[in-house]
DNA sequence: ATGAAAGCGCTAACAA
DNA sequence: TTGTTAGCGCTTTCAT
């Protein structure tokens, strides 16, 4: 037997008095102070005896917005990085009374469809973990003129969109000097440009930069591009890099830890000793870089800043429609582990790079 | 300068028609099909021209439920488990037109509370994630019998809210029986019973069934108990075992792989060789698996399948409010790598297992 | 101190 | 074939 979950009317009408009374109480609106005390403990005892529960939606047709931002993460798997992001937005949103709904799609046509959908949600605000192509720009400046909040969490190649983001170029900058600083002057990186130029782009900034200013000559032939995010793209990817170029001393997975740990694995399966032979480095540091051996170096994202800063910005705007929100770059740090050493006197044997 | 969103009525002016016409036209419902097709083609240019959108707000106000689905996750962080079928829940439910709320908390008392605000959201229907304890089930059936559908992704400890899960007592006994066929006879168990019993106890009788029938003695000494699902829990927990019981031969990270993999990394820590002197085995065959060397034996986890169940067992509920959903204990099945091999001969050198 | 009534944007029963 | 209207449950202005 279902019983249907009572209105503010039947609160009302079993506490005798009206809606209006009822919502003033219940609502716990600044009019609260205008009702009774014998009044309000009447509609608090009906309400309580009823079951009363309330219902957002009104609210939200009324004012045009409803609590819940959306985050749309473009991925094909969620890797550990975004799962952590993920868990902190939920988290952060929830403190401010915020719910989340998340929507994980795989391609730019998927999210660029699910755009066109999400006005119709009404959402309180909406976060992007997407490394989109100029493509959608249009699409989101689109919605970013009919008031709707929207807030990058990578670096945004627009200024119409703000971006609250990690500052990849100095991630990589710190990183790279401190494998210049361990003797290393021909490092491997890693990358995935083709599909996150956004994000990939400002790591190449910084790892130029580090280089230039050690007065080390740039070599487009150490760049590994690789397919995307995970293990084994790191895995293939180094193995791709070290067979073109078995004179590397130092590798950085620039996309995820993930790929640094696929690239240390590929590495040892082929028996080169690290960090002895060839030192590894990864960008996130999130904790499965402690759980391989030796430990993963890795520029270290603070997620939790950014995830504040990102849901706090939301608000400020829905609060202030002029609100004219800065892009914020957060700074990293670096975490050096056992990943990491010196460089190797010697070049790698041909017959390990050989071995498939 | 922001432009409001066009309403309906803006559409019916704009092509002079009313609401209705516009509603029947827009909304692609049976309706449409009354509509002339010149009237309908204004109407759809008028659409166009204005940019409407659609509102899914009024609408959902009407019948009493939106289209989004919320996932309660009780835990401290999403392990790449729960992050693996967060993700295929989104996409899985988006292929039905629902989107996904996300809530990941720490604590039973969050997820109470949360259950609390939960009906003001009016969702589509609930699916838990949750090893809860008997406290908080008055509330959930409470909430089942306001008519909201809820489904429960671990083994539920009532008949009242419906389970679709893996059946890890099959799993258990599958994964047991292997090693059981490898020789082993202590095989030790990493195990949480204390805040997930509900999972656990199933996991148990699994274990416990694979022992029977092959006519081994039960020993809870073998039991270890950890304090949850990570790699952390899986490296100390096993270092206490085998310091208490240094004649197991296998070991099983019950809760997670990431379990399996921090014990596999931790004996190999202490220079004992897996897997010719010690068998691991994980439960989810999740990826990471593949990440070790060597790779983990695992317990294959249908994720896909009861996240489809799950989805389309909450629509069904809501389109029969008399359907009484059984629940669903999906087989598991066994992925045999690395990890797991013959018993060995020899008992493990106390010296490696005083190491710490 | 409390109540009546309008209105958020849409759908669908009913009228024409 | 198309339009009128009520109503979903709440908040809030205005009246009493």
């Amino acid at each position: 037997m279902r019983k249907v979950r009572p209105t503010l009317r039947d609160v009302g009408r079993e506490a005798g008095v009206s809606v209006t009374t009822a919502s003033y109480v219940l609502s716990g609106s600044g009019h609260a102070a205008r009702i009774g005390p014998q009044t309000k403990k009447r509609v608090l005892a009906a309400a309580k005896r009823l079951g009363y529960v309330g219902n957002s939606l009104p609210i939200a047709l009324k004012r045009g917005y409803t609590d819940t931002i959306v985050l749309l993460v473009v991925t094909w798997s969620l890797a550990s990085a975004q799962a952590q992001l993920l868990t902190d937005i939920t988290r952060c949103a929830a403190r401010y009374g915020l719910m989340t709904i998340v929507n994980v799609v795989s391609e730019d046509e998927e999210a660029v469809a699910f755009l066109g959908e999400i006005m119709s949600l009404k959402p309180f605000g909406l976060l992007l973990l997407w490394d989109f192509d100029v493509l959608p720009e249009s699409e989101l400046t689109d919605i970013a003129a009919t008031g709707l909040p929207v807030v990058d969490l990578l670096p945004s190649g627009t200024d119409e969109i703000v971006s609250i983001t990690a500052d990849r170029e100095q991630g990589f900058k710190l990183g790279t000097q401190h494998l210049i600083a361990l003797g290393h002057e021909r490092i491997g990186l890693l990358i995935h440009t083709i599909h996150t130029w956004r994000s990939s782009s400002r790591k190449l900034a910084g790892y130029k930069a580090a280089l230039a200013d050690a007065g080390i000559c740039y070599d487009e032939d150490l760049l590994e591009e690789i397919a995307g995010p995970e293990f084994d793209h790191g895995y293939t990817g180094i193995k791709a890099l070290l067979e073109r170029r078995p004179d590397v001393t130092a590798v950085i997975g620039a996309m995820t830890d993930s790929v640094a740990i696929g690239a240390l694995v590929a590495a040892q399966d082929k028996g080169i000793k690290i960090p002895d032979e060839l030192s590894i480095m990864g960008y996130g540091a999130h904790p499965e870089g402690t759980h391989v051996r030796p430990q993963l170096t890795s520029i270290v994202v603070p997620y939790g800043e950014i995830t504040q800063d990102a849901i706090e910005t939301l608000i400020t705007m829905r609060q202030d429609e002029h609100f004219r929100p800065q892009s914020a770059y957060k700074p990293t740090e670096l975490i050096v582990r056992g990943s990491s050493g010196p460089v190797r006197k010697q070049p790698l044997l041909q017959m390990k790079t050989s071995l498939s």
